[in-house]
DNA sequence: CTGAAAGCGCTTACAG
DNA sequence: CTGAAAGCGCTTACAG
């Protein structure tokens, strides 16, 4: 390239200054005075000067970069729409600052710890955004140990008073979803959760198991399934449920995928949504909205996670801050699946 | 953070050899004696030392870094899973080699110049992938006028042969998808598709006129419909298509959401699909699999557009190339939207 | 208000 | 095969 990009001493010969002056030009320094800073800007634009990041970053100890740790591409768990939407918040909201983001290439579960480490101790990050968390995440312990800036977006599993973290009170949400289907008539309620590790799907299980508690229903352990956020699951729980002796007339989904594959099921048995029994999901994705029969679903505003996880971030970058939670409200969204009038 | 990390000085003084040796180790040189190779590297393990990734840069003139530039945030096309998919390629692709990804963060449509001149005066990154390409797209003029290493996925307005691109063959997939329409019975076909300064909708509009032509039918403009790639888009035509005095017997969507619009409109209107109209799109997108009426969708396999853009991209950084195309292969997925057996 | 100098943590010709 | 020195392009205490 014919870049032969201009530098500091350039801009500073040019306006007959020092290159200390053109530094705090560029800083926008107080001490120097107007009459300086116009002809050392004027010089500047005169040349195409721009400064160098890279230069400044290693004088300064700043980098100018927020890594953002995704889960690994293969996973299946990618295909979630959550994703891509919390993504979106997140170069939004970054795009409000001066920060550039700097995204996790890891390809292999596990690597995650790997890919935060060569970030932290390269210096390519002044901060970090990790987009999932597990029991004993190791990547979580690493950056609370060395006192990293980072922000989860999800809950901790343990030290929750003490992690920065973005999340929607899933606990509550699961407890309204349940409440909601037995005020509709439900009696029965069977529940499909996620991998029990992750951190979410416990907080569901535990408030679908307080409001059945407090609406005096009792907590069967056969009606807790747990599997993966894909269509294949919904087919395995669906056919199981058809199946049981005396089926649930309730039922409360992790992931709009696997709704969606359940549905099917019921769809090819003869089994009424939600007649026989009612359906409540989460994440409002496209085919909660489309399905041939719509299904109430929770809108989880992962565009707004994302948004505030990196709002946060740059707060816990300046100052140090521990334990901050920022709770984004979710929605439940009503349609067929659960309108029995 | 307690980071205090240690510095190439900390190994060398360690190791009792000079800072030289140590950076000829990290880099492996092979000048350097097998024998003191190892014991700075057990020094290096020993103190926990990693290299500043920074310092690298500046001196090297090499930063590690490839630069994404997105459509911005606000925009629509954004929530086309196109650009998910395509990430998601571009992420595995480069997990395989030791770059890592800057992501462009521009809130507003027309600011990408601006970012790519940040990116790269600041030199933050060594090369450029272009998610999306327009007429007279100003990103292109200036990478290639400073002959900055780009990629673009698409294909260019002008200058095809000079730029190198990564596309599906956009042209002849619509082209046989229009063709197709036509075997299986299509008398008149209707357009519908992106906005016209696009690139993409340029080259399936060729293809769409090409089939039009080698087969006979006569092209109409009244036929040809262009709009946004969202579902209001096909309520809109889907409607104005119903109420054409001659309905047309078949339909080239150039996306999923849209077609998913102009299915729902039918459907109200009674109007059968593919009896009374055939209908095929573009991306093959999970609505298209999932939709009540299953349709034909051509897999664009944006993964793979994603993966080859790196690839190629890596090669472009360290030899100069000019004008290479790679061409990534489309598929028709054939479903219920076309079948008239 | 401004400048000279040292330093950020590396790399790389040059010399031996 | 190894080292001393200069340099990458900035910033910032220190001095004036």
């Amino acid at each position: 390239m014919k870049g032969n990009s201009k530098t500091l001493a350039d801009v500073a010969k040019l306006a007959g200054v020092s290159p200390s002056t053109v530094s705090r030009v560029i800083a926008d320094n107080p001490k120097i005075s107007e009459k300086t800073k116009k002809r050392v800007v004027k010089c500047m634009e005169e040349i195409g000067y721009y400064p160098n990041a890279i230069a400044q970053s290693l004088a300064n100890k700043r980098t100018g970069n927020i890594g953002i740790i995704m889960p690994h591409t293969e996973d299946e768990i990618f295909l979630n729409p959550f994703f891509p939407e919390a993504l979106r918040g997140i170069v939004k909201e970054t795009s409000n600052t001066d920060y550039d983001l700097l995204l996790s290439t890891n390809a292999k579960t596990g690597e995650e710890l790997a890919i935060v480490k060569k970030l932290i101790r390269g210096s390519k990050v002044d901060g970090i955004i990790l987009m999932s968390s597990k029991q004993d995440d190791e990547c979580i312990n690493y950056l609370k140990d060395i006192e990293f800036p980072f922000v989860l977006i999800g809950s901790p599993y343990e030290m929750e008073g003490e992690i920065n973290h973005v999340d929607n009170d899933n606990e509550n949400a699961a407890y309204e979803l349940t409440k909601y289907l037995i005020e509709i008539g439900s009696e029965k309620i069977a529940f499909i959760g996620g991998d029990e590790k992750l951190v979410v799907t416990k907080k569901r299980i535990e408030g679908y198991k307080r409001a059945l508690k407090d609406m005096d229903k009792e907590f069967k352990d056969d009606l807790l399934l747990l599997g993966s956020f894909n269509e294949k699951t919904g087919f395995k729980y669906g056919d199981k449920i058809a199946n049981m002796s005396d089926m649930p007339d309730g039922l409360i989904v992790t992931d709009d995928l696997v709704a969606f594959g359940v549905l099917k099921v019921f769809e090819g048995l003869g089994i009424k949504v939600p007649e026989d029994i009612a359906l409540g999901s989460f994440n409002n994705s496209i085919l909660s909205q489309h399905s041939p029969i719509p299904f109430t679903s929770v809108e989880i505003n992962a565009f707004e996670l994302g948004k505030k996880s990196i709002n946060l971030l740059t707060k816990v970058i300046e100052k140090d801050i521990h334990g901050q939670l920022i709770t984004v409200p979710y929605k439940i969204m009503k349609r067929d699946s659960t309108d029995r009038r």
